[in-house]
DNA sequence: GGTATATTACTAACCCATTGGTCAGTAAAA
DNA sequence: TTTTACTGACCAATGGGTTAGTAATATACC
C-alpha cells in the first residue's frame, strides 16, 4: 500500500509529529474558532482546521467525531459560565442603576463585542436552525442568565424609584437588541462597507454603545415630562 | 449515448414537460427564497429548488447561470425599491414626529418583518461576507435609503423642537437595532425556543414593537424641566 | 385542415471537483 | 519490544454544473 515515501518534508523548524495529546484538543478548538469565525461552518474544511493546529486531518477526527461536534465543542469551551463571575459583580455594585446598566454594556462590549466571542455568538446565529442542539445549549448558557441578569438590573432600577413602572419583560431587549445589532454588523456588513461614500461611516463600537446607552437610559429613566404621548 | 430510457414517467397528474418560459423564472425564484429562507444558502440544493418548481436541475441553470446568480436574484427581487414608496408616503406625513417614528415601526413590521421578505434580511447578514457583491447590493438597495429615510425623520423630529438635540447617526441606531434583533431573533433562535420553560414567553412582535417604540421616544423626546405649553 | 419540418423549452444522465470521514501504516515514547 | 499519537493516502458521497437527447410548439407547405 505504501507508495515511495518521498519523505520531501524538509524536517523545517520544528520536528513533526510531536505527540503532545494533552495539548491537541485546545489547539484545535482555537483553530476552529478562528476558521468558523472568519468564514462560517459549511465553507470550513476540517483539513484547514487541522493545518491550522499543525496537525493532519486525521489526528483531529482522533479527538473529535465529526466536524459537527468539533463544532458544538467550540462552542460550548468559549461560553460556559460567561455569567457567573458577572452575577457576582454586579450583585456587589452600589452606584445608580443608570450607572450599573452603563457600566455593564460598556464590560460587555470590552470583553465580548469587541472579542472573537461575539463571532460565536454571531455564528449561533446563522447556524442555529441547522443545529438545535447547539442554539439550545446557547440559550441555556447564554441567553437565558443574561436575561436574567438584565432583568434584575432593571428590576433594581424600578425597585429604587429610579426607573419607571416597564414592562421588563419587553425592556430587556432594548438594552440586548443593540448588543445583537452590532455583533452582526461588525461580522457581516462592516467587513463589505468599508470606505463608504455616502451616510454610513463606519460606526465606532464604543461611541455606539455610548449612545444607545444614553437613549435607552433617557427611555427607561422616571422622569418629569409627562408625555402626552398620542399613541397608536 | 441513449440508455434505455425506460419512460416509467407514469403520467401522473399534469402532464410533464409543459412549456412556460414566461412563469419559470418567477416560480425558481420562489421556491428558491422558500428554501434559502427555510435552510440557509449553502443547505439549500440547487436540484431541490427546481423540484419544488416543478422543473429539472437543467431548467434552473438554463435562467440562471449559477446559484449564486439565482440568490442574487432572489434578493434583487424581492428588495429593489423597497424605499420608493415610502419615502413618498412619510414626505406626506403631517402628524407629530413620535407618531410617524411609530408608523414607520409598525408599517416595517407588517410589511417586511412579518413576511419572508425578513428573511432574506437575515440571509443577506448570515451570507454576506460569503458574497460582497450581494451585501454591497444589499447595502445600496436597503440600508442606505433605510438609514437615509429614518434619518430624515429624526431629523424633522429635532427641527421641530419635538426631539432634544441629538448625535442623528447614531440615534438611527435605536430604530433599526430593534428591527434586526427581532428579526434574527425569529429566523434563528426562535424556532428552537419554542415552549421555553424558564423567563422567556415567546415574544411578541407586535407587542415588542410597540414597547421598543415607546422607550425609544422617550429616549429621543425633548423633555426639558419647563414644559409651557410647546408641541404642535 | 392536415402533414412535414424547424425550433426550442425541457429533461435526465453524466461529469468531476470537493470534502467528510477511515484506516493501514509510521515513528516517538514507554 | 510494545504501545499509541500521529500521518496521509484513500474511499464514498455529495452536489454544482454540462450536454446529448426528447417532445411540445410554431411554421411551412400542400
Amino acid at each position: 500500500m505504501s507508495p515511495e515515501f518521498t519523505h520531501t518534508l524538509s524536517d523545517e523548524s520544528r520536528h513533526k509529529r510531536e505527540r503532545r495529546k494533552e495539548a491537541r484538543p485546545g489547539e484545535l478548538l482555537v483553530a476552529a474558532l478562528d476558521l468558523f469565525v472568519e468564514k462560517g461552518f459549511a465553507a470550513t474544511r476540517v483539513e484547514e482546521v487541522a493545518q491550522r493546529a499543525g496537525v493532519s486531518k486525521g489526528t483531529l477526527f482522533l479527538y473529535f467525531p465529526s466536524k459537527v461536534e468539533l463544532f458544538k465543542a467550540v462552542v460550548q469551551h468559549h461560553l460556559s459560565g460567561l455569567f457567573r463571575e458577572w452575577n457576582a459583580e454586579f450583585d456587589s455594585f452600589t452606584g445608580s442603576t443608570a450607572d450599573m446598566v452603563r457600566y455593564c454594556m460598556n464590560q460587555w462590549w470590552e470583553r465580548v463585542g469587541a472579542t472573537q466571542v461575539s463571532g460565536i455568538t454571531k455564528l449561533v446565529m446563522t447556524e442555529a436552525h441547522q443545529f438545535p442542539e447547539v442554539a439550545h445549549f446557547y440559550r441555556e448558557e447564554v441567553i437565558e442568565p443574561g436575561n436574567a441578569l438584565i432583568r434584575r438590573i432593571l428590576q433594581r432600577g424600578v425597585d429604587r424609584g429610579e426607573f419607571r413602572e416597564l414592562d421588563i419583560g419587553y425592556a430587556i431587549y432594548s438594552i440586548i437588541a443593540p448588543m445583537i445589532f452590532i455583533i452582526m454588523w461588525k461580522h457581516s456588513m462592516a467587513p463589505c462597507c468599508m470606505a463608504t461614500s455616502s451616510g454610513m461611516p463606519n460606526v465606532d463600537p464604543s461611541a455606539f454603545v455610548a449612545s444607545q446607552a444614553d437613549i435607552i437610559l433617557r427611555g427607561l429613566q422616571a422622569c418629569p415630562p409627562p408625555t402626552p404621548s398620542s399613541h397608536t
